[in-house]
DNA sequence: AGCCTAAAGCACAGTCCTTGCGTTAGCGGT
DNA sequence: ACCGCTAACGCAAGGACTGTGCTTTAGGCT
């Protein structure tokens, strides 16, 4: 079962996920991950539990749901005149957002609940999305760069393992240097 | 709190520990992840769910201490004579494994009962581990190559960001084009 | 305007979580 | 080798959470 929610607007039902959603982010905020339950949400949201175990199933898939909402981007990619500014500047703003102790909690929280990797790829179409409008503005100018994959495989990618598997010391040095690289920067790879 | 368990062998702990372990492994086969519950697990391993609760707190927090240890490498990479190969082979059973189902299961739930990142590192550590093993037995030869990083960079956070964001699509042709792409294959990088 | 369906509310049963207290195993000291 | 001491486990009970059958309501559709 997908958990994305397809309610009409302006009905009960996009009324109840929209005070829900608020009621997460707000607890969220106030008291922490931990202390959520869902007759907490419930209460804050001003519904009965039983309507979030049957929308959402489980607290994490809501917590899911809410993770790839806020993680969609909100804005167009800055234009900075060259593509490889662009990628720079872009690789740092996800980085430093990704970072931060909510940033990486929503990630794992749209990792989480998420039974067949539906929100996951969401999260990576967002990354991809911002890519691309980066990747067709280049090619407008006449650059001629990396393709879609390259740049995931060698600049999200990499600052996504990072942030999961290895938050220590991660900064905006490292977006730069994965960009450096890509543009043909001294790779230590080769035999 | 970290969840990894520091027990001496051979205590009461340490027969705990293993049989709750053992329990947990078996029921995951036996009925799937979902049905997993801390009062069955503690039955299945002949202790009581208080125990469990103490110990680890909650049941993600276990699940995340048996998919760290079920992760650690058994083996050290097979030797196939030169450093691309080695890189190679390791990669493609890397992937292999990973992009099982229970492969991609066992790392969210790595990922999952985490609160402060210390089992994800562990896992990351262990690829660094055989990566170095490898960087160690070229450099015996006499060749030189990338260091850990960047294959850590190059090689397994793009198999790791799609096995957890893009399951679709991946096989072992895409472990050896990373490969090739690191030893100066045609990058499609640069401007 | 009225019907009809999908979604929400209500209530209750079952399970799980959590903690206080007593007990035990096994480590360390003499 | 014995004995005290501490950390860990078992037990039990209270409270909270999960999940479901049934009823009610909102709002889309003809």
């Amino acid at each position: 079962m997908s958990t994305r929610q397809r309610v009409r607007p302006g009905g009960r039902s996009a009324r109840v996920q929209a005070s829900v959603h608020t009621a997460v982010r707000e607890l969220l905020e106030e008291r922490g991950r931990e202390a959520l339950t869902v007759p907490l949400v419930a209460q804050r949201a001003g519904v009965t539990p039983s309507t979030i175990y049957r929308r959402w199933g489980t607290l994490q898939e809501l917590l899911s749901d809410v993770a790839v909402e806020r993680l969609r981007p909100d804005t167009a990619p800055e234009d900075h005149g060259d593509l490889r500014s662009d990628l720079t500047a872009w690789a740092e703003q996800f980085l430093d957002e990704m970072t931060s102790a909510s940033g990486r909690a929503y990630i794992r929280d749209a990792l989480l609940g998420d039974p067949d990797g539906d929100n996951a790829g969401q999260c990576s179409a967002y990354a991809a999305e911002q890519i691309n409008v980066i990747l067709a503005r280049a090619a407008d100018r006449g650059e001629h760069g990396p393709d879609v994959e390259t740049v995931m495989d060698r600049i999200v990618a990499p600052m996504m393992y990072r942030i999961l598997f290895r938050p220590a010391g991660l900064d905006a040095a490292y977006a730069r240097r994965l960009v450096t690289e890509l543009f043909g920067g001294r790779g230590k790879g080769g035999q």
